[in-house]
DNA sequence: CCCTTACTTGCAAGCGTATGCAAGTTTGCC
DNA sequence: GGCAAACTTGCATACGCTTGCAAGTAAGGG
């Protein structure tokens, strides 16, 4: 009932204009007096500024979309709340579109977001392609990539130091003697997946090795047994697992301990990359690269209010830096610090 | 750039009048010459009608406003991610509100959602006092409670049969031989953990039983931990642990394994409530009660829907079967089916 | 063939708010 | 006290769309 209450209704309450009282309520000029009337009438009726009337004539509707492709990965729930709280606290919402990978379904997901002029996009494990990009640029809606990097200049991105942590890996894995080193990696269609195996890669050449295998595991748990399974089933299997995040570290260690019969570390060591909560849990004890989420949600927000202010902002790729955590899903080298 | 296409503009395009062009996009009645024309322009220029505009006049934005929070408990995303594919298939969007469970948190968000206008709420995990009971009726936007109820009459509600899911675990814990049963129960605030334990005392005492002990660990992985180590410090410590939902069994089975050295189910069962994904893993291969999330999910927002449609529609108090999933964390009574 | 009925279509009036403009009011300074 | 400058406030319009209404057109029946 009191939903339909309307500007005019207060300013009638109030004895002003209806402009008065829209003045009050976006902070433009008004005196004193006036203001207290308008909020005295506001509070009596309940009145509230109607969004989308406000929209259609701002242009700003206070939604930023947020598109995310899996959710059975613990880090992105916790990065939605983050970022939820985050936003809320620049006076923005969430209008969520959860979507597959697949091209076609992304881009119809694109086209509402154009549809709801949200005033900014956030998408979260999700593969861009460059003709998407084009089009998000030409609509003109800034964009933020959370996660997930993008080939060629065009958009912004926030990821945490992927390469960086996985080289680090490298370093952690051979310095603790490991002999076959093999890497569950993730999508290769995915910056983030890429960038992990190739900073892996680098960080055994370092150490003059190699990866005996790598294996793609699509960010899947069932692709990941497989790829575990298919690896420790040849005359030398691996000492150590580098695993490209660690929803899919708890499935490999699932599989060499429950399947197997395998000891983690006592057979072979292993190594996510996230640090999702689950991965502090005794049953995993995971060591792992941690990515802070806060830091990243943090830094999401901020390009993405500074590129909704100031459209013409030059995007920016920013990296957080990522460190290992120990625990005990790895063999520990003597001394080794931080 | 081409987010300002208006109506206007196909209709000059076309060369018909904008409200010829609405009423293309809006379903009304329009002859096949001009629909065709009025589409033809639309997608050469790219247009799609603006959702506000469209909103102020029907008073229907397509938008549904969520209310979560927990979001560690990953029965949550997995809801979050149905109700959105489930919500989209009827034309609606999420709008997210992240929420922590003080009174007066909620009460602001549910002004926000007022002021939104949103076509309808549901609220996961949330508890509502009778007095913001009161104001979404008042307000008349449709809500549906999801996997919590509601004392009194008032609002619609999903549930699973949470009472006679934890009847059944009695019964089963009863029939495996255990002879001091504890219960590690949810939030006393809410419907969802007062109707298990409820339940589940009543399984006990068909069997002339009853908990050696039941604490409240208050949907925490801390709560719930510290609730294990007070219940197992007695001189007869309890043999099994029916506890709230997984999400606390999980840190229960870590506290009892790994902090005091038990096995499950060898020296203590445990069973717990929602069939999470993760109970499905051999790690944890947890017993447990299936809350049949997809079933919960459509029932919630085919009442919803219903709801908009028919706004004088009364409330319903849906409960959706659950069923015991046996695995291997709790001890199996001999013989046991189903 | 004409009149009734059904269907299309354009016109124009809003939905609730923000904002440029002009008129009115207050303030400040000599 | 008078005049300029700064500030307030109301009027009216616009945002992009839906929809009642009336006029125009096609279809149908006697």
């Amino acid at each position: 009932m009191n939903s339909q209450v309307t500007s005019l209704d207060v300013a009638r309450l109030a004895g002003v204009s209806q402009s008065a009282v829209s003045r009050v309520f976006s902070g433009a000029s008004a005196s004193a007096a006036t203001a207290q009337k308008v909020r005295r009438a506001a509070a009596e009726l309940g009145y509230r500024p109607n969004p989308w009337a406000r929209a259609m004539i701002t242009g700003r509707s206070g939604i930023i979309g947020l598109v995310v492709a899996y959710f059975d990965n613990p880090f992105y729930p916790v990065a939605l709340e983050l970022l939820s709280r985050a936003l809320k606290a620049e006076g923005y919402r969430i209008l969520v579109f959860t979507v597959g990978n697949s091209p076609s379904e992304i881009e119809s997901v694109m086209d509402e977001l154009t549809a709801y002029r949200v005033d900014g996009i956030i998408t979260a494990s999700v593969a861009m392609t460059n003709d998407l990009t084009d089009r998000c640029a030409q609509a003109g809606i800034p964009i933020v990539l959370f996660n997930r990097g993008q080939d060629g200049v065009g958009l912004s991105s926030v990821t945490s130091a992927n390469d960086a942590g996985a080289r680090q890996v490298a370093r952690f894995l051979v310095a603790g003697g490991h002999q076959r080193i093999a890497h569950v990696a993730g999508w290769q269609q995915s910056s983030t997946g890429r960038d992990r195996l190739l900073g892996f890669e680098a960080g055994l050449a370092e150490a003059g090795t190699a990866p005996v295998a790598v294996i793609d595991g699509l960010y899947d748990r069932d692709a990941a047994r497989a790829a575990t399974l298919a690896m420790m089933d040849t005359a030398t299997p691996p000492d150590a697992i580098f695993v490209g995040n660690d929803h899919m570290a708890f499935a490999v260690m699932d599989t060499l301990r429950h399947e197997m019969g395998l000891s983690v570390p006592g057979d072979v060591s292993v190594v996510g990359f996230d640090d999702v909560p689950m991965a502090a849990w005794p049953a995993y004890d995971l060591t792992t690269v941690r990515q802070p989420v806060r830091r990243m949600v943090d830094s999401t927000v901020e390009t993405l209010v500074a590129q909704i202010a100031e459209p013409d902002r030059a995007p920016q790729s920013i990296r957080i830096d990522a460190a290992l955590v120990l625990r005990g899903s790895a063999r520990c080298p003597e001394g080794w610090t931080e």
